[in-house]
This record gives C-alpha cells, structure tokens and sequence, in this order.
DNA sequence: TTGAAATTGATAACCCGTCTCAAAAAGAAT
DNA sequence: ATTCTTTTTGAGACGGGTTATCAATTTCAA
C-alpha cells in the first residue's frame, strides 16, 4: 500500500465523480508528485522518464491539471514556467523582498491570513493556498 | 513638458546609469504605460498602433522590460501572457484565483494592506509595492 | 559634423503548453 | 474470461507569447 493513501482516496473520488479511469500513469505520477513541494512538468518528465510505462510529456501536463481539478496541486506561473504546488504541504510563509540589495525576510502574520479567508469566502472560494510578497527597501538601501 | 515628469527623471537616470540611450519611442511607451494600472505588450502594442514612429512589438517587450529593471513597472504572469503593472500607481488590487477553472476576481482590501505596512516597518521595510495572491477554488469548481 | 555605440523594426526562432488522433487500456456488462 | 464502450495514452503537430537576429537608423559625445 502506498504511503499516499490518503492522496490517493481523493484523486479516485474525484475521479470517480467525473467518469474517469485510474491508471498507472495516473498513479505513478501522483506518487512523484507528493513527494515534492512542487516540481514543473518538465522536471517530473525527466524524473519519470526510465519508469516503467513510459510517460509521455503530454500525459504528465494532463495529469498535473487534473490533480488541479481534484484540488491536490495548485499551479503557479513563475517566470516562464508553471510550478504545480503540493497543497498538503504546509509550512507556508510569506515574504518581504528588498528591492535594492535583494535581501528576503520571511514572516507569518495570521491577522493577515485571517483577513485573506474573509475575501475569499465572500467571493465563494476556499483558498488552498497564497503568495504574499511586499516589495520595497529595506532600511540600509533606503539611505 | 509631460506630466509624467518624474518617472521620466527616474527612467532617464536609470539610462544614464546604464549607457543606455534616450529615445523617442521610450518616451512614448513610458508615457503611453503610466497611464495605466498594469497592461501586456499585445494591448499597447494595438493602443500605440497609429502613433507617428511605429512601434514594434519587439520594441515594447524590451521597453517594458526596461521598466522593470528601473523599478517603474513590474511583471506578473498571468495564465499564458505577462501583465506589466504600473508601480507608482497606487490602489493597487490583488487577485483570488481559481485553480479549476482560471477564473480571476479582483479585490482590494485596506486592512490587508494596513497590516502589511505593520509588518514591513517592524522589518525597517519601505513598500514599494507587493503581490498577493490567493489560490483556491471558486464555488462552481467545488463540486 | 563625424563616428562609435546603442536602438529599432520585421520576422525568424524559441519555448511551453495544448490539441489531434490512432492505438492501447480500463472497466462494466455479459 | 470475453466483449464492448469509453477513456486514456503518447507522438508529434500546432499555437500563442516572448526573445533573438541583423541590417538600417538614431543617439550623443567628441
């Protein structure tokens, strides 16, 4: 028995809801993918890429959607890429970014994350997950 | 003289700093940008159409990515296309975005925004500006 | 005015991600 | 197990957005 069971009880009532089949590639590539905080499609193509039933790259952006749509990965553009996040990894943080020298202070702050659930259900979402990053100087660069 | 005058200031400094040279169609895409909270190549590419040096598109993805290195705009990607926004534009609104679907709702928020400034000065922080962004998913793809 | 260096515009090239479609696999009903 | 319908897969074509190329033009310092 896999070690994402869990995980994998959610991808099959999803996909059961949906008329769609399990499948070793559907498998495999969520074993991959749990066990990253998050990984591009490229990457897990050239991670899987010896396994058994080859996988072709097609499958694995497919794949990665539909874990979207099952609400176990969260995609991210970043740059030119699109990150998938694992949404059951927690620890999140956010970040404060200097825009002079670079320098990058992590913080959580709960009031904030509270105020972001209010948006959210007043807009009839549930938040998986967020990015919050507050870009100014930091007060060596100010001067 | 433009009423853009200070961003012109900052941009020519950021030139000057650079060996870079002033031109007409900087001005133009500098003057044509500020007028907006944030916007992609393609739509000034469309606005700046019939202006009297034709721009070409080439030229304002590397205008705009000019901006961004002298800290007047800054890029977001969105989906498949990079928005550029308007940093000395104030107001500034945050994104709630559908995982599902894509759907994107725009929100502001001024106590998010408040604690945020909190967190910032107890790091000796000046925003310029921030992103945030709440990932989750919207009512109809819940079900 | 001159000349070196940077910029421009057209378009080719590039990259990421999606679409297409025939062959294979899943899974329900025999 | 066998059949049959439906979904999935993989290879590669395709498409949209962005960057690279390069000859002609413009900037700007000397």
């Amino acid at each position: 028995m896999s070690k994402h069971a869990k995980e994998m009880e959610i991808l099959k009532e999803h996909l059961g809801k949906h008329q769609l089949k399990f499948t070793r590639q559907r498998e495999l590539i969520l074993d991959a993918f749990l066990k990253q905080e998050h990984i591009t499609a490229e990457e897990m193509y050239h991670q899987l890429a010896r396994k058994d039933p080859h996988l072709g790259l097609a499958t694995i952006y497919r794949t990665l959607n539909l874990f979207c749509e099952a609400g176990l990965a969260q995609a991210r553009h970043f740059g030119t890429q699109t990150q998938y996040d694992n949404v059951s990894h927690k620890g999140h943080h956010d970040h404060l970014i200097c825009t002079g020298c670079g320098k990058i202070v992590e913080f959580e702050n709960c009031d904030i994350e509270r105020l972001q659930e209010e948006v959210a259900s007043r807009n009839g979402f549930t938040i998986q997950t967020h990015r919050l990053e507050l870009y100014g100087l930091c007060s060596r660069c100010r001067h």
